[in-house]
DNA sequence: AGCACGCCGACT
DNA sequence: GTCGGCGTGCTC
């Protein structure tokens, strides 16, 4: 006897899929996709059906019905789904889970979904007496249908006129899903259409064709800083679009790029094209809303960060992925999947081409352009005349400092202010000070939880750990020697910004960093403010470099550039110059000639000096050498394995008897390690960590596969997190 | 992950 | 005598 078999995932740690029987009542109506309700174990849950087959169903419980009637994942979604299950070693149930809105993972709620009456006219020759309600019918014929919001907006209290018109045949009265539209509210920017400089219109028809073709392709668009890479997305999104096909296009993080997303709705949205912008800040109903809306073909442009990569766009014509280069693209956590990585595979099953854009791309994509597995596009020309800023390295070792700035830089800010010039300083550390030491004993203080030191913060007046938010006292003595002399070591951006109020007492000063963007809307404020040239001197982390251009800062001032430099991991000379390069490009955007200072105790280190000359090709150069000898990505590969528990004993002793069992199996792939991890402790767990490295990925992949048996080995009390292609192993 | 079962200590 | 601690096993 033959029956319907679905395999259904199933949000448990576990890889396997669970198969049910789908019963006779429910066979027409189930489809592979759907959102199902299942017996499990002992309970009731939630599971989505991956696939379904024709079999013997005995010993199998039953499907016991469906949430909703159409499926939620597409087939094109569940083959990336798994595809990113078994590349990234984790359970397919939380893979899928990641992947959707956070309603449709969630056990027992049915997603609301929001309706409201909608009016049509019936018979419009209706004899009527009230004075409004012959108002509300004109109304609703001139618009021929007409949503409740939409008449509440003209009408103060409609209610009573829109029943009785209904009571009398006048009107129609429907129930509509109604989508929840953020934007409903903001007015529409408008829109520059830029004609194309040659390099520009050269990139695009070298997209325009590969999507003409229906197949996949991966572009690397490497262009500075004001170039004009989005123009470049914006017609290669058109061209998407007339070819009948969707786009997709990835950010680092919404929030930070508002002028990219009022860019294409400038550009679209009065031609009609609906766009859907993912951010962090939607409601799980807006969220779903939209997942909805893509689902039914309605939308043609998905805008959103990491986890839009799963958007369930049907016909996807062009995956762009903005800023490349950025860490953000990798998920630190759970399903560690990188969004980047993952739009070229999905380019590669849904044939379209994916365009990878950056000025300073990841050197895993440079590379891969030298390669010819990506085809690189070059903008090497600043759209808006300006000039790229001169940049000088401050050796400070050979220069005389107050405080944190050298006098160097002291001059170069005065200079700009009197100019009524904007000044942008880079210093990568938030806080105060990273540590407090007492002078009499040496004895410094660290955080409980996760064995670095904590930071102190002045303005709040407190200890705090940078990595689990641990908060403690500013200590009046030092709990060692009682000794009184307790001293802020180092300096971060508070100080900074102190060290800047004595210095130029008369100029407006503004910090930007995590502590002072946390409330809503504060990172845009500063940003206007900047804009505005309502700042002097802005002070910030990292943060600055990214996102808006300042039209107005005409110097950008590069501090302890050691710190980033330093940190101990095999990008930190890609990062360094990713950034210092980022940052450069903040200054004399419009007028020519910015200026650039960068200081640092390592003048001659390459991620400098490449910076200071804009040269990526030259850091490739220099980089590549370092990278083959040591077997690094992408000139190999890594899988991190990172063990981790709350006895620091039996965690070490599980990650040990788990490398000798890999070192019996190793073939070819190297393993280091066990060692503690950089952050031997964090949030209160012991974690060890074992790296795997190979020349070829087929190679790791054969002892990944081999890997479960020996999981099912671990103790229970000790856990391990698989992470394939880390980017930090912090 | 959940949830049950089962085996030991400290309480009405 | 029970309530409840968490180790262990299983989930189509």
């Amino acid at each position: 006897m033959s029956d319907f078999i679905a395999d259904i995932a199933v949000n448990i740690p576990l890889k396997q899929l669970f198969s049910y029987r789908i019963p006779e009542s429910l066979v027409s109506s189930t489809d592979v996709g759907m959102r199902v309700k299942i017996p499990f174990g002992r309970r009731l849950t939630v599971g989505f059906i991956l696939s379904i087959r024709n079999g013997d169903a005995a010993g199998l419980k039953d499907l016991q019905g469906l949430f909703e009637d159409e499926p939620i994942l597409s087939s094109e979604l569940i083959k990336l789904l798994r595809w990113a299950a078994d590349y990234y070693c984790h359970p397919i149930g939380q893979v899928v889970r990641t992947a959707l809105p956070a309603a449709l993972g969630n056990e027992k709620t049915t997603v609301k979904i929001r309706t409201e009456a909608i009016y049509q006219p019936l018979d419009p020759e209706i004899k009527l007496r009230g004075k409004t309600q012959q108002e509300l019918l004109t109304f609703i014929i001139q618009e021929k249908s007409v949503g409740l919001t939409r008449i509440r907006e003209q009408f103060s209290a409609p209610h009573a006129a829109l029943k009785r018109l209904v009571e009398v045949g006048a009107l129609q009265c429907d129930e509509r899903e109604l989508c929840r539209d953020p934007f409903r509210l903001d007015k529409l920017p408008v829109d520059q259409c830029i004609t194309l400089n040659s390099a520009q219109s050269e990139a695009v028809d070298r997209i325009t064709s590969a999507i003409d073709d229906n197949c996949f392709s991966g572009f690397l668009l490497h262009g500075v800083t004001g170039s004009g890479k989005t123009e470049v997305y914006l017609h290669s999104v058109d061209q998407c679009l007339a070819a009948g096909r969707q786009a997709l296009v990835l950010v680092p993080e919404i929030s930070l790029t508002p002028q990219l997303v009022s860019r294409f709705r400038a550009r679209f949205e009065l031609k009609g094209i609906r766009i859907a912008v993912l951010h962090s800040g939607l409601s799980s109903g807006e969220r779903y809303d939209a997942w909805r809306e893509i689902m039914r073909n309605q939308i043609q442009i998905v805008i959103g960060a990491r986890s839009a990569v799963f958007a369930p766009l049907q016909n996807l014509g062009l995956i762009v992925v903005d800023e490349e280069h950025e860490s953000s693209y990798k998920q630190a956590e759970g399903f560690r999947y990188n969004a980047r990585d993952l739009a070229l595979v999905r380019g590669q099953q849904q044939h379209c081409p994916v365009l990878l854009g950056s000025a300073t791309p990841s050197f895993a994509s440079y590379y891969r352009s030298e390669q010819g597995a990506l085809t690189r596009l070059t903008l090497d020309k600043r759209v808006h005349a300006g000039d790229l800023p001169k940049v000088e390295i401050i050796d400070l070792k050979e220069q005389v400092c107050d405080g944190e700035l050298s006098n160097v830089l002291i001059e170069a800010i005065q200079q700009a202010l009197e100019q009524q010039e904007q000044v942008l300083l880079l210093l990568n550390r938030r806080g105060f000070a990273p540590f407090l030491l007492c002078a009499d004993c040496g004895e410094t203080f660290c955080c409980p939880n996760c064995e670095i030191t904590l930071t102190y913060h002045q303005q709040k007046r407190e200890l705090r750990c940078h990595y689990c938010d641990y908060v403690d006292v500013v200590p009046e003595s030092c709990h060692k020697c009682q000794g009184l002399n307790i001293e802020p070591q180092g300096a971060g951006t508070e100080k900074l910004e102190e060290e800047l109020e004595k210095l130029f007492p008369s100029a407006r000063i503004k910090r930007m960093d995590r502590d002072t963007t946390s409330r809503k809307g504060a990172h845009q404020n500063i940003m206007t403010e900047m804009m505005a040239r309502k700042i002097d001197i802005l002070v910030g982390t990292q943060m600055i470099a990214k996102g808006h251009d300042f039209p107005g800062v005409s110097l950008v001032g590069v501090l302890a550039a050691d710190s980033t430099l330093n940190i101990p991991d095999f990008r930190s000379g890609e990062r360094s110059f990713s950034l210092f390069t980022q940052v450069a490009g903040r200054a004399g955007r419009a007028s020519g000639g910015g200026k650039v200072y960068i200081q640092s105790y390592n003048p001659e280190h390459y991620a400098l000096t490449c910076a200071a000359e804009q040269d990526y090709h030259q850091f490739y150069l220099q980089e590549l050498p370092f990278r083959q000898e040591l077997g690094y990505p992408p000139c190999g590969h890594l899988v991190n394995l990172v063990f981790s528990g709350n006895n620091n004993h039996q965690v070490q002793a599980a990650a040990k008897q788990f490398s000798s069992f890999l070192f019996r199996v190793a073939g070819s792939v190297e393993i280091l390690g066990p060692s503690p991890c950089p952050l031997a402790r964090l949030r209160g767990k012991s974690r060890y960590q074992i790296l795997l490295k190979a020349a070829a990925r087929p190679d790791l992949r054969r002892l990944l596969n081999r890997l479960d048996e020996q999981i099912a080995q671990l103790p229970r009390q000790v856990t391990l997190h698989i992470d394939v292609d880390p980017i930090d192993m912090l």
